[in-house]
This record gives structure tokens, C-alpha cells and sequence, in this order.
DNA sequence: GGCACACAAAGTGCATGCATGTTTTTTGTA
DNA sequence: TACAAAAAACATGCATGCACTTTGTGTGCC
């Protein structure tokens, strides 16, 4: 009873847990870009009520995971080939700052624990890609952890499941062995303690993972169907085989 | 005009508008760091239930302009000093990017818009602090906008906003005649275009607002009591030692 | 047969109510 | 008077209900 501030067990976060689990669900591709998120369908799957669901999808749209467009159903976001080109030059900055932080201070069992995650990586490369790219993104995160800067921490986690995202949008198959490679030499430099050095390897590093999943811009999988036949429209829909005319909301993909 | 990214200026959109209004008072100081937020007084303030007024808390919270607590009265963020000092170095890589990516590219009328900014800047000087230090945060966000790329306008609003928290936190009372300055000098390098020219002058020009913000490390003026007496907890209160140093801002939340 | 309008189904926007947890006040006791 | 336990007040956590908006579908008119 005489207890100090003990919120830990007791917590019940239906927010969070329903936030972790659509992240995870999205940057695992198992909810495409597109796919739409119903309020009822949601609270009904995590057995909350449509409140929960409905904050849930708020914090999301924040990180801009989710597209929240008002009096309509939220739908997974679908990041334009601008933004996602963006979205990495930011993700550059920012860790060229995490690892500039850790250059040099990692302890052993830091170094240890980030061996161990690449391991895990190596050990998924024969598994489905969602996975590989899921861990590699999930390496990054865990090296900003360890700036233990909160604001650091937080901006680098949520650009770099938005990076998942777009990568699940527009790289084809996933080539991970050299990402994989590139960790480790990163770990070893992070551990030599070049600040410099890891600097600039980690910017080369985002920069082919960057290259890999954007040099085909054409190829944008799942974006709305408007943009897919722009290039088409020019010709009159005279001969309406299917694909010529869009009239408007033909958005009809996705989503079961 | 473009036939989406219409969000939330239209119908009501509360949640938007209690959101602005709370960003806005808390940049101008109005609301403490610290300062509390019931959900009841924010909805009869607003007129909207505590529905309306949690989500908004959320938003807020999401960006990291209040805490939020399980089961507690949701406050004001209060940054600590190594926060701070993480905070501006984010800024810092950020704003390079944006002036990056404007050197040389903005339209007349841009420019325009920017000086007609710095003027009103210029106008507030006589008038209190808080309004100088929102327009030149104002002014910051003016030109991330300029990017036209989502992700950077939000990133940088999102931390401008937030240093503007740290300058009522640390700041002694502000001298922005340099600011102004600056951000004349600024506008006038972005014309010419020189990209690498900007970036460093963007660098020093957030290095200096920074270092006016946050050489006094001692002064965290709104903070919790606890922390404010941390220093001289370790003596009986017969004699304090005078100052022990700072040091470490004991965290009492057992966040997992 | 095709188009427009009307209507029904689905989904969100939001307020309200109740349960639970926290803070403050009251009260009983040494 | 000081202090601690109980209780009232207060605030959040969450579900539910209703109104409004969007969307899909059917019907009548051309």
C-alpha cells in the first residue's frame, strides 16, 4: 500500500500496445500502404473500444505512419518518391549525429548487444524480407537508444519506420547482406571511436540503402491509382478497355 | 488548386484548433513549463468535451510540447538542460537541410514574404519577449515551409517549437537584436544562393541563439521543485552546502 | 442503356456516463 | 499540537450512444 510511485505493472496502455502492434504490423508490411485502418475493426480486434482505437490512430498519423483524413476511414500512409527521398535526408542528419554521440563511448556490452542484433539479422536472411529490413531498421534504433537522448531516440525510431515504409513501397526485393556488412563495419568504427569516420560511413551507409530502394522511382507499388495512369490520361478514353478512364475515386486496392 | 493535402483547414477540426492555441501559449509563455492541463478545464475553456481536449493533449504530448502521465494531470514539458542542448543540435542539422535546399530558389516573392517577416520581428522589439522569440521562431518555420517538403516542415516546426519552450526555460531576458540580424543576413545569402555559404551561416546563427539560451546551465527557472532542490538534498536541512552542483536531474519516473 | 437523384449502409466526430486512480481535506487519536 | 488514516473531491481511462458525413446501391427518367 505504502508504495512510491509504482506505475509499472498496473499500467494498462491500451494506446500503446495498439500503436506497437500497427507499427510493427506496417513496417512488417503485413498492412500495405493504402490499406485502411476502420476505427470498429480495430477496437474490435484489440478488444477496446473505438476511443482507444481512434487515439491510437492519432498518435500514428503524428508520426505520419497513418494518413488521417477527416470523416473518412485512416488509411496506412503512402509517402510520395519526394518525401521519401526527403525522409532519408533527414534520417542521414540524424544519425550522422547519433553515431557522432556514441563515436568512441560505447561500453562493452553496448557493443556486445549490437553484435548480437546484427547476428540476428545474419540470422533472418533467409527468411521473409519484412523481417530483414524490420531488424535492419530496428539496428538503427537501438544505436540512437543508446545516445539515451530522448529527442534523439524518438525523431531517429520514427524516421526510420517511416524509411520501413518506404522501403516496402518502392525497393524491390531486398538485397540485405551488404546492409548487413555494413553494420558491422560501423559497429567496429563506432568502436574504434572516429567520430569523423563513422560520420561519414554511416551517411554512405544510409546513402546506398537510400540508392537501393530509390533508384527505380517509376515503380511506386501501391500509390493511388490516380497518379499510377497520370502518365496514361493523355490519350482520350475512346476505348475504355479497362484502364483508360479513371473517373474519380477508383481507389479500389488494398485492404481485403 | 491541389486536389488533396487539404487537412484540417476546413469544418471544424477542434482537436487542430485547441492544438494551435495551446502551441501558441506555450511558446509565448503564457502556460508555464510545468504549468498543469486538466482535460475538464481545457473543454469548458475551448467548448468542447474532454474528448476533444485528451486527443489534442495527445497531439501536443506527441510532439513533446506536454507530458503526458498515466492517470495524472498532463503538464507543460520541462525539457532538462541535456534535452535542451540535444534539441538545438537536431535543430541545427535540420535547418542546414532546409537553407540546402532553398539556397538560390526562392521566388521574389518569397523573399519578400521573408523580409516583410523580419520586419515585423523588427516591430516587436519594444513589446515583450515571448512575442520577439515566437516570430523568430516564426521565422524559422516560415522558411522550413518554403521547402514545400512535409516531413521538414514538420520536423522543424515541431523543434522549433519546442526550443521555444527551452528559451522561456533557460533564457534570461532575450536580446534579439542579433537574431534579427542574423535572419536579414540570412534571407540576403539565400537570395545569392550560395548553399554551403547558408548552411554554415544557418549553423552559427543557431549556435549563437543556443549558446544565448543555454550558458547559464544553472538556471532552470519553472522547474519541479524536487529538481530545483535535488542540489540540496544530500545535506540535513540545517546547513545546506551551499552549492553542490547541479550535476544530474534525479528522474522519478520509472518509465521502463 | 446510361445518367442523376434518392436512399440506405457504413464510418467518423463528438459528448456523456461510469469506473478507477490520485490529490486534498477532514477527522480521529496520541 | 502533531500526525496519520479515512473520506470526499477531483481527474483520468474508457465504453457507449447519437448525429452528421461519406459512400455504395437502387430506382426513375431520359
Amino acid at each position: 500500500m505504502a508504495r512510491e510511485t509504482d506505475q509499472g505493472r498496473t499500467s494498462s496502455d491500451k494506446v500503446g500496445t495498439i500503436c506497437r502492434a500497427l507499427r510493427r504490423a506496417i513496417i512488417e508490411q503485413a498492412l500495405e500502404p493504402g490499406a485502411k485502418l476502420p476505427e470498429d475493426a480495430l477496437g474490435e480486434r484489440f478488444g477496446v473500444s473505438r476511443t482507444i482505437a481512434r487515439h491510437a490512430l492519432g498518435q500514428l498519423a503524428a508520426e505520419g505512419l497513418v494518413e488521417l483524413r477527416r470523416n473518412r476511414i485512416a488509411v496506412v500512409a503512402t509517402p510520395s518518391w519526394q518525401e521519401a527521398r526527403d525522409t532519408f535526408d533527414i534520417r542521414i542528419e540524424l544519425e550522422r549525429l547519433v553515431v557522432r554521440q556514441l563515436a568512441g563511448r560505447l561500453s562493452r556490452a553496448q557493443i556486445a548487444a549490437l553484435k548480437a542484433h546484427v547476428d540476428a539479422e545474419d540470422a533472418a536472411r533467409g527468411g521473409p524480407d519484412a523481417v530483414s529490413i524490420r531488424l535492419a531498421t530496428e539496428f538503427h534504433i537501438l544505436l540512437a537508444t543508446m545516445t539515451e537522448s530522448p529527442i534523439l531516440i524518438r525523431y531517429v525510431s520514427e524516421i526510420a519506420y517511416r524509411c520501413c515504409l518506404i522501403l516496402s513501397l518502392f525497393s524491390r526485393p531486398h538485397s540485405s547482406e551488404c546492409a548487413i556488412n555494413e553494420h558491422r563495419l560501423l559497429i567496429d568504427t563506432l568502436a574504434e571511436g572516429g567520430a569523423d569516420k563513422v560520420m561519414s560511413l554511416m551517411h554512405s551507409h544510409l546513402d546506398s540503402v537510400a540508392d537501393r530502394a530509390l533508384v527505380a522511382q517509376a515503380k511506386p507499388r501501391g500509390r493511388d491509382i490516380m497518379d499510377i495512369l497520370a502518365p496514361y490520361a493523355e490519350t482520350p478514353p475512346a476505348r475504355p478497355a479497362g484502364k483508360a478512364g479513371p473517373g474519380r475515386s477508383l481507389r479500389r486496392d488494398a485492404a481485403e
